[in-house]
DNA sequence: AGATCAATTTTTACGATGTCAAGATTGCGG
DNA sequence: CCGCAATCTTGACATCGTAAAAATTGATCT
């Protein structure tokens, strides 16, 4: 036999499973002091080890931000097909509601958000990262496939679809994370999906709105 | 007499204008280093000047970077504006040339951008600073009030127009400042401002599209 | 089982940072 | 010309990220 111990899975050494402890501690402290204070010390001691000890499982503080925007990106995904997985099947209902995810998950989760786009610290060129962000990418360019009936990427006028639908999503995420949606708050207490379903079909493609009306 | 003496203006004691001169390091710093790796100890040394000196002009590094955001903030609405200057006066021009201000500021000013829209350590209540960036937002919210011909604060449709333009508008600012703009690259690249201005039209007011049509 | 070895963690140390307190410098008003 | 207050420097302290050296512990081999 190899070696089918007790422990769950793979349970390594001293502390049980470091990396991931670390992994919880670090979304903790983005969430509480927010990325600008973030310190890998108070990581450290949160997950209850010596200040040092993080460095034998992420190489440094930049590591870590950049396995934990990895995390955010794969959750970010999972808001969107959540969002989308109870709504309508058809296209334009589907395109709402990811953008719908898009903009949950930021206002749920301020700090992964600013991590992911708002910071330099992560590595945006690790692959582990840049597959995740894919995915969430692609969960848009789908939805306008979807409703243009060809593959945007491959002229001007979708890749002009794709930034449109991208932009006002992003936009907004951004303008509410950051505190400046006091222009939206009244409309948003009164019916928070409603209103965004309205600004976010703005940006629906011009060529599926005219293939609706014929 | 007063005090006019040889010195232009107002010459304080030892260097000369330390206040002004520090804030023009920190922009260098801000744009060298990023909002991120900013430092109070690497603007002092820009300046020429001791670490503490700067203390003596500013609280902390906080109240620095809030001095140095309103700065930025009265660029930026100078940006929206000489942008309307150079484009016909006629309403659905003038918004596209605000949100091609707007856009042009982000990109020639990332530092200072992300400093006003994505940090949080200038303080966002400080009154210098709300002055200069409600200006910046009364620039939208006139272009949209002479489009619809009426003050859109005032009623739902309105507050969603203004909303829709700023969204998109900085959305797409923040892709581009945040690397994300790589669907657009190929746009940009062949006809910068015309793929820009085709975006933002997306977030024209409805009720204008309606108006212009009859 | 016991010894060895490598993986994991702690301890210690160094340079850099922001801020505070004390001292030194300098220009202005009497 | 003298004092004084504004300005700047020096020195100190706590905190931070990171590297190196010691210590601990679990796994593997015989």
């Amino acid at each position: 036999m190899t070696k089918t111990r007790t422990k769950p899975a793979k349970a390594p050494y001293h502390h049980g499973d470091l990396r991931k402890a670390l992994l919880e501690a670090a979304e903790q402290e983005l969430t509480e002091k927010g990325i600008e204070a973030f310190s890998l010390r108070g990581v450290a001691k949160r997950a209850g080890v010596s200040h040092a000890a993080p460095a034998h499982h992420f190489k440094d503080t930049s590591a870590l931000l950049t396995a934990l925007a990895a995390l955010a990106a794969e959750r970010f995904y999972t808001a969107m097909k959540d969002r989308q997985a109870q709504a309508t099947p058809d296209p334009h209902a589907q395109f709402i509601a990811s953008g719908l995810g898009y903009i949950d998950f930021a206002l749920a989760n301020p700090g992964l958000f600013k991590l992911m786009f708002g910071s330099e610290r992560p590595d945006s060129d690790d692959p582990e990262l840049v597959r995740h962000a894919t995915n969430g990418f692609m969960v848009l360019v789908k939805d306008v496939a979807d409703m243009t009936a060809r593959n945007p990427l491959e002229h001007d006028d979708g890749r002009l679809d794709v930034a449109a639908a991208w932009s006002i999503v992003h936009g907004i995420a951004n303008l509410l994370v950051a505190g400046r949606g006091f222009v939206l708050k009244p409309l948003l207490d009164r019916d928070r999906d409603a209103t965004l379903e309205r600004l976010i079909d703005r940006a629906t493609p011009p060529s599926f709105r005219q293939r609706q009306r014929k």
